[in-house]
DNA sequence: TCCGCCTCTGCACACGATTGTATTGCCGAG
DNA sequence: CTCGGCAATACAATCGTGTGCAGAGGCGGA
């Protein structure tokens, strides 16, 4: 019907007034009349009109908009995340933009500068199992003043804001509820030294050290996909003096170790106990209900956009890089007991 | 260091050009010449130069940005479409702005004023239960010629793209997968009447009348929660002619089946069958892996970004509403086997 | 020598909003 | 009658880019 682009100048021509007068009445400013500001209040709401945020994003020089790298979100760690600093950002009033930076985040360095160059308020990166590969962009973005939080383990932060939950923490709780348990052949499902996932199977071993009961070995294996997690276990089982437990270094790698240990014909916990690492949703799933480690997310996310929307409003500019440090607690649930419950198993099989 | 925001006049000034020749040596224009260029370009990236997206946005009138709205992440059906659309958007060269409705999709109208507001090129909607929330502003939209399209099941849909899965299909398929095997009492953990997952119980059912095997309605339950869940299960199992086989709507339910069930000390395929609807990862970490329907995704998400994209692009601006059908298939796993096993089993447990 | 063409660069306006300042009209006080 | 003050509105500059058009040189051919 009517071509036209409706901006405030359309409006203003459409009510004999001038499109300062409009941008202040949709405003709600005191300098117009209560009558011209609810005639054209009406007025724009008649014809459909819309404000172009690109152009008062331009005029203003904000966006109320916060940008977010995640690695991917198939991986079922990171939506759960991405879920709760949506929520969080809006809350603080502000939209959100997504940007995965992919599987190995090799495209970490190209999300951030997207974001910076579409003038985002403040950029929230997530990063992987690669630490921070966009460390200079980010570095630049800070000491421009640019509001940046960081989140995961990177070494060498003390120039940026970052949020880290404390992996090692984790790996110590878990080794010390089976060593409580009473287990003494424990093996560990652990992954290649990286930063992050690696400290909880160091904080593990070094838990267990401390504790008199030393990881064997034999029983120590590193795994990199699902086929690792098959063979390996199959592995263990067949060994002459077999794990009692089985520590897996994520949930989502405990899951395939339940399909293969109750392949096998084993029960869980009866037979073998498994612990994972991360509760994530996956973990209550699982049947028996996976004993695993993980930080209430929600603080967590808490904390990270925080930190953001305080540098964004700039109150306290002179305020430190801050590292927040998150310790996750264990969760205990049915796939964890005794090795005792094991062995009685055991005579009872061979009584029947 | 220097507080002076970095833009085309000040990379002007240093070069000794004008801000219009920067521009368009940035952009690479013939009409500049090739030592200017590089000399520009050098200075560009020494003093790292960021053009100012948001003032081009406004000029071009075009963002390159598309707005997603997805009820929620933490729901896990949702992240594997939001990962497959982020990856098609980035290939076609857009980038992403993700806004949540809300688990019931209470934020569903004002997800999309805020993308119209910030002048997204296009906009992709997913629909949740409730359906169309937004129908009102989708048709003023696609009356004003900007680009959206509608993921789901949503009824008259004449005046604007959408992209629905089959559900009653799927339905129909699980239901002759468990004829097949010779099911006869057949149990549904249905939901109330809504569109979509409704009609996957809707199809089921229709098949297996078809077949000559109607559902016996003591069997049908409706669910609305976990707990609903686990009672449901319970009930069923505790029949005097108790279900050999159960379809949960939901993979997340048929999980919870799974439990229950195990809990019970039965096991699945060999005491009960379990079948699924959605095909989420989940249902490869369960154990055994669960027999369900799902559309494969990539070329479901294809579909959806590229009607956007062409929609965009303006090519052909008659093309009439669209209309895209996506039938989904069985997948078979090892939750589903014939009821003859579960009477051996029986006999056998009851020979020992 | 002069003219026309070609190449390159600059000027100026536009995109659509915000906001400081000037202007207008009206009122009452002196 | 004049003038100060107040309320309401208009004017104009600005945010940072993109781009049509004009103009400046250089160069070759007549």
């Amino acid at each position: 019907m009517n071509e036209e682009v409706i901006t405030l100048e359309y409006l203003a021509r459409k009510a004999g007034v001038s499109h300062s007068t409009v941008s202040r009445a949709l405003a709600d400013s005191p300098l117009v009349n209560s009558e011209t500001k609810a005639r054209i209040k009406q007025l724009a709401l008649e014809s459909g009109f819309e404000l172009n945020q690109v152009a008062r994003n331009l005029k203003i020089r904000s966006t109320k908009m916060i940008g977010l790298v995640v690695p991917e979100v198939s991986n079922p760690f990171y939506p759960q995340l991405v879920q709760q600093v949506a929520d969080q950002a809006r809350n603080a009033g502000f939209s959100l933009q997504l940007q995965l930076s992919g599987r190995n985040q090799e495209l970490e360095s190209a999300c951030v500068g997207s974001l910076s160059g579409s003038r985002a308020d403040g950029i929230l990166i997530v990063t992987g199992e690669k630490g921070l590969v966009a460390r200079s962009q980010v570095n630049a973005l800070v000491a421009a003043g640019k509001p940046v939080v960081v989140m995961g383990w990177v070494e060498d932060a003390e120039h940026f804001d970052l949020v880290a939950g404390d992996d090692a923490a984790g790996g110590r709780s878990l080794a010390a509820h089976l060593d409580a348990l009473g287990h003494v052949r424990i093996a560990v499902l652990g992954k290649a030294p990286h930063r992050g996932a690696f400290d909880r199977v160091v904080g593990f071993a070094e838990e267990l050290a401390a504790r008199g009961v030393p990881l064997q070995p034999e029983l120590n294996l590193v795994v990199e996909d699902e086929n690792d997690v098959r063979s390996g276990v199959a592995k263990l089982l067949g060994l002459s003096a077999p794990p009692t437990a089985i520590f897996a270094y994520q949930d989502s790698l405990a899951a395939t170790v339940y399909r293969q240990v109750q392949q096998l014909g084993l029960s869980i916990p009866d037979d073998i106990t498994v612990v994972g690492f991360d509760n994530l949703d996956l973990a209550t799933y699982l049947s028996p209900r996976l004993t695993t480690v993980g930080t209430h997310i929600t603080p967590l996310c808490s904390a990270f956009v925080s930190l953001l929307v305080r540098r964004i409003q700039g109150i306290d500019p002179e305020l430190p890089p801050q590292t927040i440090v998150v310790t996750p607690k264990i969760i205990v649930r049915e796939s964890s007991n005794s090795p005792r419950s094991h062995s009685q198993l055991r005579s009872k099989s061979r009584a029947i």
